[in-house]
DNA sequence: GTTAATTAAATATAATTATAAACTATAATG
DNA sequence: CATTATAGTTTATAATTATATTTAATTAAC
């Protein structure tokens, strides 16, 4: 069957514009009636009835009174955002991060839960939900104002169906996150792939406010890309969009686990820059690394590094030039306004950053290609459960008829 | 200044929904009263009222009534298309094509003037000028009953301030094309890079009807893509969305005219087809254009390949092959429903689509990736050109609110 | 061939919501 | 303390869509 085509009635037009109230209180913080009348350009009557609706849900509230100018005391209105509350989690490949925040976004509360070796789509759907019964204990919390639980997960995510369609890392397949969850929580359940979802954190949490074009990176044991378009995420044809880390960079580098040659991530993953590390090791270049070739990981590296290790430095810088590449291509494809770089690789931004920001210097075509802003992550190793909080907020504020 | 938020208005309800019907009109071609109300799910008087209008305004046309499945005979509605029409351009290297179509972009009448070599920025601009007043010569046709002038152009073209920033086929530089053309005709008039018209007249003329996400690859001289996600033309922040000409795939290839290495148009533009064949010849390759290396263009070596060459099938099926490569990055980053390959390279489709489509079964990551349908254009030389009249088009039949 | 049922379209009335204009409340200013 | 500026509310009105009813035109059944 056909989408429903979006019509004109008065809902619509009642909802559209209680939304863009809502939204300018979310983004204004603390804003009168009268002065959301003039950035809309709603008549005073219209934000009034609406504002009243808006109080009554408790989704607002009156604060204090702001500073007149000469004339009445304008009521100022913000997010009663100590009423609602949001709860994400981030699967990874070895722990479950699960937090509460409100409606701002901001952190009520962090637990972290190993995720055992091998274990079942079963078990990890008993560890969420324990989880998330977990981190509601001994917090005050009206249950029925928990607005929803959001996900990040790695892998590829069947967002409409709920379902984690392949996390490799974990080595499962068809998880039915979404309904299991709501058949247990009876609220808002939304799963999104974690580049993705962090992209979407970006936006919300970041210095991306609005509606902008961005692109997140997540630099990790894969690389992956979020990328969001008008202020919304896109997933391409069959989830897939954003599958940068098996981008052909150089057809004659080295093999990649997906069995084509030369993919990004055989270069600039963290895997890559370890393998890469261990192997010039082996051809003897002298490093302080030298005599622990067990212990080496991306941490070592990145401590190596700032310590003043030529060869760690040297070949972070590498895998950072090869990021810049696949980065370029990315801005020759999608043209994004700002790139954000995140994941377990970003650590080491002090090595890493510069040499994208060379590479696109040195690659772009046009002169704007070359300003495209890139930045490291603000949130680090909470990119993807920011981002999972973001699904939430992105649905709860979202304008009727963007879907 | 913010950009202007969309509210609800009784406008915006009503503009809302007279574009809803008059798009279920221009789809389904020969539509009821009610089944328009059935389909769009709003009510019949609200239907009729607004069929009233656009019925006043010219746009639709009572036709024949129906067949009667018991009961009044239904009044069947279709676009008024012999009253309106739509003039496109499409700028080349060497040749400018104009076409007059009505608004189901049927063509009524194409010519094709020759661009001077050297000639300036004045000069193209008059070339255009007498090219429009050209094609209206002897038509029957209402001065301002032609909805607008649509043109595709190769390059870097600023949409909104309509100038084409970059030609490079032409050596020219910000070329106000808008502003002339409005201030001689006083009618719509929009400017797109060549690939991304070519995408949307892909969308609107080709099999790709509807809202979907298709990607158009225009190979030529260059390699330039069009995205179009949810039925709207993706541009990118700084109108280089797309570009994919100069995405590096083999960072040990050959140098590149933008002074990298390795970028895909090395291999699989027109350009690097003759180049690559001519340097077999010189490596004493034996094809039926042995003695012939001055005679050497793509058509040429289309026609040897039809004719039995191998050599000249072999580098076909190898463009085909790096393009394959491209593509795929394409796919793991866009994840279209559908790819349109389209530009002179197209033409040699026996030789290149099979090679493209192996390709990304070899290297696409997942299955449903595999799956990608890739189609040759059917519109051949004219691609572009249809694409300058949906540039039109899409604005005549755009819903409000959706810029 | 008359009548009932069905479908299409128009019309009249009601309901919903934004807008405009008038009004009340409150504060700063001189 | 009057004047003026600003915030917010009330009331009346206008622009629409929605609902219910009516008219028209057919087909199908008896």
């Amino acid at each position: 069957m056909e989408p429903n085509i979006l019509t004109g009635s008065f809902q619509l037009m009642k909802s559209l514009n209680r939304s863009v109230i809502l939204n300018t209180i979310r983004k204004k913080g603390g804003i009168s009636r009268a002065d959301i009348a003039k950035t809309t350009k709603l008549t005073p009557p219209t934000v009034s009835n609406l504002v009243k609706e808006l109080l009554e849900t408790e989704m607002i509230i009156e604060t204090s009174l702001g500073v007149s100018s000469g004339g009445r005391k304008p009521t100022l209105l913000t997010l009663n955002s100590d009423m609602f509350h949001v709860i994400g989690l981030d699967i990874g490949s070895h722990h479950l991060k699960i937090i509460l925040t409100d409606i701002n976004g901001r952190i009520r509360k962090k637990q972290i839960h190993p995720i055992p070796d091998s274990i079942t789509n079963e078990g990890l759907l008993d560890l969420m939900i324990t989880s998330i019964y977990a981190i509601q204990k001994n917090e005050q919390i009206d249950r029925n104002k928990i607005i929803g639980i959001g996900i990040g997960m790695h892998g590829i995510v069947d967002v409409d169906q709920g379902v984690s369609v392949f996390a490799p890392n974990l080595k499962l397949k068809n998880i039915g996150i979404k309904d299991a969850l709501e058949k247990e929580f009876q609220m808002v359940v939304q799963i999104e792939n974690d580049a993705r979802a962090m992209s979407l954190g970006e936006l919300w949490f970041g210095n991306g406010h609005g509606d902008d074009s961005i692109v997140c990176i997540n630099v990790g044991r894969g690389i992956g890309a979020g990328i969001i378009i008008n202020g919304q995420v896109f997933r391409g044809e069959h989830y897939i969009s954003g599958e940068i880390g098996h981008m052909a960079i150089d057809l004659n580098g080295p093999k990649c686990t997906c069995g084509n040659y030369g993919c990004l991530q055989t270069f600039a993953s963290g895997p890559a820059i370890v393998e890469s590390l261990k192997k010039e090791l082996k051809l003897g270049e002298s490093s302080i690394l030298s005599n622990k070739e067990n212990e080496i990981d991306g941490e070592v590296i990145y401590q190596a590094a700032l310590a003043g290790d030529l060869l760690s430095k040297n070949i972070l810088n590498k895998a950072g030039r090869y990021l810049g590449v696949g980065v370029t291509n990315l801005i020759h494809t999608v043209n994004p306004k700002r790139i954000v770089i995140s994941g377990g690789v970003s650590n080491a931004k002090e090595f890493i950053l510069e040499s994208v920001k060379k590479t696109i210097e040195q690659r772009a075509l046009t002169d704007s290609a070359k300003q495209t802003e890139v930045i490291i992550s603000k949130f680090g190793a909470d990119a993807t459960v920011m981002g999972a909080i973001a699904l939430i907020l992105a649905q709860l504020f979202a304008t009727p008829g963007n879907t």
